[in-house]
RNA sequence: AGGGGUGUCGCCAAGCGGUAAGGCACGGGAUUUUGAUUCCCGCAUUCGUAGGUUCAAAUCCUGCCACCCCUGCCA
């Protein structure tokens, strides 16, 4: 007995207990369109039915919902496998709607066989006017009653390319009047003249997802076919294919909730237009909630997977904050980042009883907290460069930071003193004259100074100029609600930083991330060939509690 | 009386008749050469609401309220 942790395994469960699958048949498909890019709420579905896979040791593979093909593409396809690839899932098959036409073809004949399904001559518009409303039953098509043989010879003239686009179509024969207006005898397969990327122009007609999907579950042998709340009137429709067709065992569908996150554009629609505008650098932005975007801006795999685990599955509409999700890279980033040191805005500090051509080796730690702790050497110069955050001026009370005449530690060097600000012509702080207590090296400290601040730095000799970005989310706050959004973007879009970076961090070939002390999470980046470090998610701050 | 769903802490979310898990956030304290991390401690006498059944209800029943989805030859 396999332990439930959401009411979806728990179906399954009872499924498997009432003996209506068998225990070592789970099957779900992970089922996107492939009509954009997966986003970061495709994420909760992936987990959800490649986690189902993985615990019921069952199948799950990647089925591709192509009945659309105005709207679908090669290259989304492409893409989607990739992020699929990068997540760490492994599908069993790639199948696509596509696949199955002929023999989605053939179900079609047979619903009318049965007499389950008649060719309807009418327009698109009347049929949406004898549909009737919410509040009132449809008109029956004049067309339902045409006999078996007529419908046939019409289905197949259809399919010859008898007929223009829109002019006929297949319908469901079920009940114009049900309070379920998908019941109305939904139109299940159209005339369409558009090549599809796959199949070409092979086809010019296509069935409806309502009727080829459950068809593609119970072909490919899908026990539990997973999808969210928007579905949830179409169920008995699904299952009005599955019991008129005779599937066995018939495929069930279970509904769940959609990923929300509060504030951030999600629509396929929105995106596209982003990237079609120019407003971003393409689907892959770090900017974007697409899973490119998430995997440029440096999200681990591992950290988007822990996030989708702990948020929970349940039929509730809801809305996670962004918070949490950051939450969870953090989590994962505090682990795995190695820390290194740079500075977003330089400050010059000059150490004026520190030998001019002196240089040594301090040790710095590469993460704190792991367990075998690692060291590597840092240069320490005469010349350093420190944030100009970590100066103040006119510091607020409790400031452990850099100020005049105050100390602060060097991380993983010396204690400084701050003795005397150099100012530019235009009255800004230009630079710093500072002096070092020689006994306070660190890891050997008997100078007796407590410090609370310690602050990070670069030596001039070895710092490289590199620049820095914090990119932000693609947001859709009140603030911004009804404007445009190229405006959106430019208010949540890129924090440029002229910083300076320790050479370890440029030397370094792959594109691990790091924790800058006291700053954030980075990785490296290529833009437009030029390599920069971004912002993968920022240290949680306390200071400005 | 159109149908289908959902309502448990600021945000997710367990709970399935026996007296409110957990996470994020938040508040307080300790340790810390990252104001990070880590570590303690606190955080719903109450489960949309009003009744009812029961020794016992978030869990069962009834009524009300709120929100979401549905009138594509989209998925």
């Amino acid at each position: 007995m396999i332990e439930p942790t959401n009411f979806i395994e728990q179906f399954i469960n009872e499924d498997i207990e009432s003996g209506k699958v068998s225990s070592d048949s789970i099957q779900t498909r992970f089922p996107p369109e492939p009509n954009g890019y997966l986003h970061i709420g495709h994420a909760k579905s992936l987990c959800l039915n490649f986690g189902v896979k993985e615990k019921y040791n069952g199948k799950c593979n990647l089925f591709l919902d192509d009945t659309n093909p105005s709207k679908e593409k090669a290259e989304y396809e492409d893409a989607i496998k990739k992020d699929i690839e990068w997540l760490g899932f492994s599908y069993d098959a790639v199948t696509h709607a596509s696949d199955y036409y002929e023999k989605i073809y053939e179900f079609a004949e047979k619903e009318i066989e049965l007499g389950n399904a008649f060719v309807c001559d009418m327009t698109p518009e009347e049929i949406s006017k004898n549909r009737g409303t919410l509040t009132e039953p449809g008109k029956e098509s004049p067309f339902r009653n045409r006999s078996v043989e007529e419908n046939l010879k019409l289905f197949r003239e259809m399919r010859a390319g008898k007929y223009p686009d829109g002019s006929k179509c297949l319908r469901a024969k079920i009940d114009m009047a049900s309070p379920n207006i998908n019941m109305r005898d939904p139109v299940i397969y159209r005339i369409l003249r558009e090549t599809h990327y796959r199949t070409g122009d092979k086809w010019c007609i296509y069935p409806m997802y309502d009727f080829a999907h459950p068809i593609c579950d119970y072909m490919q042998g899908v026990t539990h076919s997973l999808c969210t709340l928007e579905f949830e009137d179409h169920r008995p429709l699904y299952d009005w294919v599955g019991i008129t067709l005779g599937f066995k065992p018939k495929p069930r569908q279970i509904e769940f909730a959609r990923l929300n996150v509060t504030n951030l554009v999600m629509s396929k629609r929105y995106l596209k237009k982003l990237v079609e505008d120019g407003s971003v650098d393409g689907w892959d932005d770090p900017r974007m909630p697409t899973l490119t975007g998430l995997r440029a801006r440096g999200v681990p795999a591992e950290a988007l997977k822990d996030f989708c685990g702990r948020i929970g599955i349940s039929k509730a509409n809801s809305e996670v904050q962004i918070s949490y999700f950051e939450a969870c890279v953090r989590e994962y980033l505090n682990i795995h980042a190695e820390r290194a040191m740079a500075v977003l805005k330089p400050l010059k500090v000059r150490i004026t009883n520190y030998p001019e051509d002196k240089t040594e080796e301090v040790d710095f730690d590469v993460n704190p907290n792991e367990e075998e702790k690692r060291t590597r050497k840092i240069l320490f110069s005469k010349t350093i460069y420190i944030d100009a955050d970590d100066f103040s001026l006119a510091p607020p009370p409790k400031y452990f930071r850099l100020k005049k005449d105050g100390y602060v530690r060097l991380k993983s060097a010396y204690i400084i003193k701050c003795d005397d600000i150099v100012f530019d012509d235009d009255g800004n702080v230009k630079e710093l004259l500072c002096s070092y207590v020689p006994e306070s090296r660190s890891g050997n400290d008997t100078s007796g100074i407590k410090v609370k601040g310690v602050i990070q730095w670069v030596s001039d000799k070895t710092a490289v100029d590199v620049e820095i970005r914090k990119y932000g989310y693609l947001l859709n706050d009140e603030e911004y609600a009804g404007q445009d959004f190229s405006e959106r973007m430019n208010k949540n879009s890129v924090t440029v930083f002229s910083g300076k970076v320790e050479p370890y961090v440029m030397e370094n070939k792959d594109e691990r991330p790091y924790q800058f002390i006291r700053t954030g999470y980075f990785k490296r980046l290529k833009v437009k060939g030029k390599e920069i470090l971004s912002e993968i998610v920022s240290l949680k701050d306390n200071f400005n509690k």
